[in-house]
DNA sequence: TATTGTTATACTCTATAACTATA
DNA sequence: TATAGTTATAGAGTATAACAATA
């Protein structure tokens, strides 16, 4: 059996939390939390895309991002545009006002990380990561202790 | 300059929500939320704890302590008493009720952490949980960026 | 039929401010 | 004066369910 961390969830958790706490502390005058942060950090990286697409990558319902789209309209951070080939779809894209603090944004978010992971090697930096990944990796699929449950067996959908 | 792990703060959350939000999942029967089982983790763990203690702990406001306590003694699963020594204190107790379902808990994490950690070497474990550690460390401190605004310099003080 | 996005509603977590009781 | 805890109030995030418009 392999080493197993104890108060592995806490131990993230606290980092996540201190992270993005220290980031919404440096960042108060934008207005702006850490959840609408990562959603527009996705537009100024990626450009425009439709809501659907930033739920997948936020992993959150799209009435969620919805929500989080509501707040930062009013804001004037972002608008939604018809989709061009789809009535149905709305695009959003970042405004201007947005993409002038990109850069001063991204300087706080790169110092943040250097006090972060004061006193590690940049091998330990490496592990670290590649673990992060790994473990969103392993928890990727929807959770097969109750897939179950909800589907159907092989034998029932042939009919 | 050391290696930057971009995307520091998006790996972190996303690790961590994906643990906790599976924790979740498989619990969802006892109708505990994720903070409230950190809590009564500690209470498990360490005995009963006045709020100030948990609060201190956890990292959150009295306040936020006291509105996750009234929900957990509405659900049976802890009650407040009187602390023998201080007529303000109250002292927070596990119930008989927490204190059954801890060892299935306990189960539930284990399985949990060696599904999170599966394809990790045990170097990679040990490397991945000191800079969980660290990172918590470097960012306890208030932030300094700011301190300096509310407090007053040395020689203010001296009068 | 399936997909995109919405409105309505609700719950948890967290917090600030003002307050009581007690030390 | 300081501390332990509360009430009142509020905001952010997230979600389920029901629905409209469109593909």
């Amino acid at each position: 059996m392999n080493y197993r961390i104890e108060k592995l969830g806490p131990l993230l958790q606290d980092a996540s939390r201190k992270i993005w706490s220290r980031f919404e502390q440096r960042t108060a005058s934008y207005g702006l939390s850490a959840a609408q942060w990562r959603l527009l950090g996705h537009l100024l990286r990626e450009g425009p895309s439709t809501q659907t697409a930033l739920a997948a990558l936020l992993e959150v319902e799209p009435i969620s991002v919805s929500r989080l789209i509501d707040r930062m309209e009013q804001g004037g951070w972002l608008h939604r545009e018809a989709h061009p080939d789809d009535r149905r779809a709305r695009i959003v894209v970042a405004t201007d006002k947005a993409r002038r603090i990109g850069p001063e944004a991204k300087a706080i978010v790169n110092a943040l990380y250097d006090e972060a992971l004061a006193g590690l090697s940049d091998d330990d930096r490496c592990v670290l990561q590649a673990a992060l990944v790994k473990i969103s990796e392993n928890l990727k699929a929807p959770d097969p202790s109750k897939e179950s449950e909800a589907l159907p067996t092989p034998f029932e959908t042939q009919t």
